[in-house]
DNA sequence: GTCTATATGTGGATAGAC
DNA sequence: GTCTATCCACATATAGAC
């Protein structure tokens, strides 16, 4: 529990008013990006005074970071108590590429169904700060990530021995990409491919699909 | 030459003001962001009146649709030049994953490369609009993108005929997504990955690896 | 076409009453 | 902790001289 996690409570009209604030800035921000998003929208729309953002976080800045904070850090130790229970269970042998990048797409499902779909909404918003700059997200990206990074990187290491490490850290570079993007941009596939084909359907047969294809990356030679 | 597409001359600052503002947009929009670029920093670097761009361009928002014709049109004709070419060479039998995957990607190589590495700002100025939503740039993606995505769709589906054409638009999405990625976050690799591998390489390079991820992934079962 | 000056709005942050 | 009122920096945009 780190920063005022929100309640599975459905009316969240009663949460306090950090709470709130959390929320609507993590949907605000996913909507609009971060400096397109003001304090005065989201305190308006979270119905609370607009000094109070001040008061509780410091700053927009500040806030930013907390609502990273609150989901980022769970959703990576999910990640590596998923691998941890894999490498236990094998006991030293290699795991499997399937088993590796299962462990680490699924983990952000499992995420996204608990609390009621608000992770989703953060994963989303997870992609979208990647590619944002002007946010001073990506430094602390960095450093939530770290851990995991190199945790997968020794286990697909041991799972792929013929491939070279730079090659498998580019490799996993570009599974960053392919998830922050499919999260994010799950609306710009309408866009682009103006086809009735990929319509809104739930999250599990994408990451599915995500994982597929990724696994079939990462085995080629 | 659609929109005052810039001399290959190395002395820039003796272009007319158009050019010049739209040069320094360019790369400003891609370190910062849209919101967070404010006309005076692009009025600032250039140096030319703040009033400037206004007068050439009308607003800020149709600066940024200016950015983006004066690239995009160009790089996506290419793409499709490259697919016709290569079915002519083959007179109606399926090309092979790897010639489409290759005629898409490599010809934002070939763009970044030409214009002595101006366009290689784009590209990555490319990535980043993908997962802006606040620019109004979407809508206009949308319309540069979807005779490339028809053409290479219908390449795809050819080329790959056991595979239902949902999951062909999906793994598109998911090629989209790692372009995208890949062009933008080239600074992030070193801010996640924290290890001395994957440093500043030749785009050349680093797109060959993407390629091959890409293809074996469209090869997925 | 280029400049100065300015209109007009909005941003984040804060002081101080309650 | 919450509110009102306000400060001040900076945004886009434009009017009008040159």
């Amino acid at each position: 529990m780190i920063l005022g996690t929100p309640s599975l409570s459905p009316d969240r009209e009663h949460q306090d008013t950090k709470g709130r604030i959390l929320e609507v800035a993590e949907r605000l921000f996913m909507e609009h990006g971060f400096s397109a998003t003001s304090l005065r929208m989201i305190t308006g729309e979270a119905k609370v005074n607009l000094a109070s953002v001040n008061y509780h976080f410091g700053s927009k800045e500040a806030l930013i970071e907390a609502v990273f904070n609150r989901w980022l850090a769970p959703l990576n130790q999910e990640r590596l108590t998923q691998l941890s229970r894999l490498e236990t269970q094998k006991e030293g042998e290699p795991l499997t590429v399937e088993q590796i990048i299962d462990a680490f797409v699924m983990s952000a499902l499992r995420m996204g169904e608990d609390h009621s779909g608000t992770g989703m909404i953060f994963l989303r918003l997870l992609g979208r700060a990647f590619s944002d700059p002007g946010s001073g997200v990506r430094s602390l990206l960095a450093k939530q990530y770290s851990d995991v990074v190199t945790r997968f990187k020794r286990a697909l290491a041991k799972a792929l021995p013929n491939l070279p490490e730079e090659e498998i850290v580019w490799r996993m570079h570009f599974m960053f990409g392919t998830m922050a993007y499919t999260n994010a941009g799950m609306d710009a596939i309408q866009l682009i491919s103006s086809c009735n084909a990929a319509n809104p359907q739930d999250q599990a047969t994408i990451l599915k699909r995500v994982t597929k294809f990724l696994v079939a990356g990462f085995k080629a030679p």
